[in-house]
DNA sequence: TTGAAAGCGCTAACAG
DNA sequence: CTGTTAGCGCTTTCAA
């Protein structure tokens, strides 16, 4: 009735238990005649390892743990849903298997990871978000925890923790670079707060093509909340002051905020006025005329993710460069013709 | 330098290792100052049990196994999104853990499960989409596999498994009364092929609300692929053949198929003709005018789920009844006025 | 109420 | 190349 062990399989195979162990886990070391013997015996029986035993002697779980947060209701982006896909599907093929959990606590995020670290009940983590600034890739370093980080060390100075990051100036300077290619000489910002290391990081990259392009940005930038009506009336000012062709914007929730104002203005998305959103989300794949958008390469962030855990578990000691991806641009609808 | 174990701590308070142990996992067999002190003791050390050897011991391992799909690109729906994170959150609460795993083959989610079960790395699973006939349930039932469905057994005849899931016909008529009560007597739905279950079950409630009020149906119903374009053509033939005032749609992803078509038409949503989609998604919440949709109680969902979860690891032997949940109507722009 | 002994299933180390 | 021994850290007897 209950699943078979390694001295099972040992018995019918008529070796000893260590070899069966050997057979799994070091198959060279067996002869060919004893190995086809074993491994029929576990086919046989249908044995695999039990994974409580296995960990209990190696000391590992080969399990990484993955914090999630909440969905935010009524924004556009749904990264994170791409993203895990992802990295479950990259970490199965490296023989790990993803745990989640969130915060016991509102607002700590340690606990946690404190009470997965202490029970060992994962090998490590992949911490996302770090730009929230909520310590908890120094406090991971702190105790020695092994971890990746998904998203650059912004605010720890002399980080020495693999990670992976997405260019996210890149991607607005690819959209910006797109719409001026179309013809466009002023385009608007639309973008988060300030204190968004994340959004200033976007804006850079508008500013840096605007700049290139020797075109002008005075006062055809904006920082607003992410929330569609934040968008909505950050684009009527702009029109009415700065007269814009064009808006990139740090997320698509701002994006379909401008598109709301364009259509409560009577203009067209596109053709009257082009916009570009962040993060290809699926409003952006679904709304109307289709919103052109910077897209993260999540899968192969994880990819690089795992491969960085792998280096990590296997020697912890060296750690290598951090991993920067660049996204690509979606282009729809709302890009517009071309203008020339 | 390695985390302390129930020796370390047994050695602290001066008592047996049992002692310790006790003091975890039963504490009201330990006299008061002797748990005090043991407490103390564990807290001094920051001591966790070690979950590979507790999971050896009591061949449990407090994890719950979820198969998780690929993102539809360019549908609307993200219902995993939340699902996921409330099936975390209550499983937390209730001490267990998710393990995410997918496909290792292209098209069998059964290896999945199977290696998970043999391995005795999860307690549990909580199976979705049930309706896609995969047969993951009966494959699971017949391993004597501990589960729970979120999604009724559609198939599954006699099935004696715990289940929880959503009254899609609940929704849909939730929606089409809505709408009969704003004043639309001619009301459409435009819905999912045949084959799918789901979009029968949806299709029923529509049904319903429109015979209990003697309103027609005939040539008022449509069934297409779950795709944006699906949804402005038949929306397209609809209005063209049988002119409704009002859509009500099997998914958000075709909602926003017929507001394409409204607005080629220079019909306004909501003002010209309503439409009602159903997930509640991101789209519907951030598209203009705000589409009125069905949204499904998944926190509710998850809560039943590990409720029957524990029932189910507690004592297997009685399986209770299975749990319907109804879902609530998010209403938006595209509602439209009072017509009456 | 506390302690001692045994063993869950596996693998690392070493002996043959 | 194969077998023996020991023990990972915990909990379940059972005895004191």
């Amino acid at each position: 009735m209950s699943a078979p062990t390694l001295a099972d399989v040992a018995e019918l195979a008529g070796v000893s238990r260590q070899t069966v162990s050997n057979a799994v886990n070091n198959p060279d070391l067996l002869r060919a005649d004893t190995l086809a013997r074993v491994q029929q015996a576990i086919d046989e029986l249908g044995y695999k390892p039990n994974r409580a035993a296995r960990n209990l002697r190696t000391r590992a779980s080969h399990l990484i743990g993955l914090r999630i947060t909440p969905v935010q209701e009524g924004t556009a982006s749904v990264v994170m849903d791409r993203f895990v896909h992802s990295l479950v599907e990259k970490s199965g093929e490296a023989g790990y298997h993803v745990l989640l959990f969130t915060d016991a606590l509102e607002d700590d995020p340690l606990t946690g990871y404190d009470e997965l670290l202490r029970s060992t009940a994962v090998d490590a983590f992949v911490v996302t978000d770090t730009y929230l600034g909520e310590g908890q890739a120094a406090w991971l370093r702190e105790r020695r925890a092994p971890f990746v980080s998904f998203g650059r060390p912004w605010d720890d100075d002399n980080a020495r923790h693999p990670w992976v990051d997405i260019d996210g100036a890149a991607g607005t300077e690819l959209a910006t670079r797109h719409l001026i290619e179309k013809g466009h000489d002023r385009i608007a910002w639309i973008g988060w707060k300030k204190d968004s290391v994340l959004g200033e990081e976007r804006r850079s990259g508008w500013l840096r093509a605007m700049h290139e392009a020797g075109l002008p940005t005075t006062g055809l930038a904006s920082r607003v909340e992410d929330a569609v009506n934040s968008g909505c009336s950050a684009a009527r000012v702009m029109l009415a002051e700065a007269g814009p062709t064009a808006f990139v914007c740090a997320s698509d929730t701002l994006a379909i905020g401008v598109m709301h104002t364009l259509a409560e203005r009577g203009l067209q998305a596109g053709d009257d006025v082009a916009v570009v959103g962040f993060d290809d989300s699926q409003v952006a794949q679904t709304v109307w005329p289709g919103l052109t958008s910077v897209r993260q390469p999540l899968e192969e962030a994880a990819v690089e993710l795992v491969k960085a855990l792998e280096g990590l578990l296997a020697t912890p000691s060296q750690v290598g460069p951090g991993v920067m991806l660049t996204p690509t641009l979606e282009v729809r609808g709302t890009s517009g013709p071309d203008r020339r």
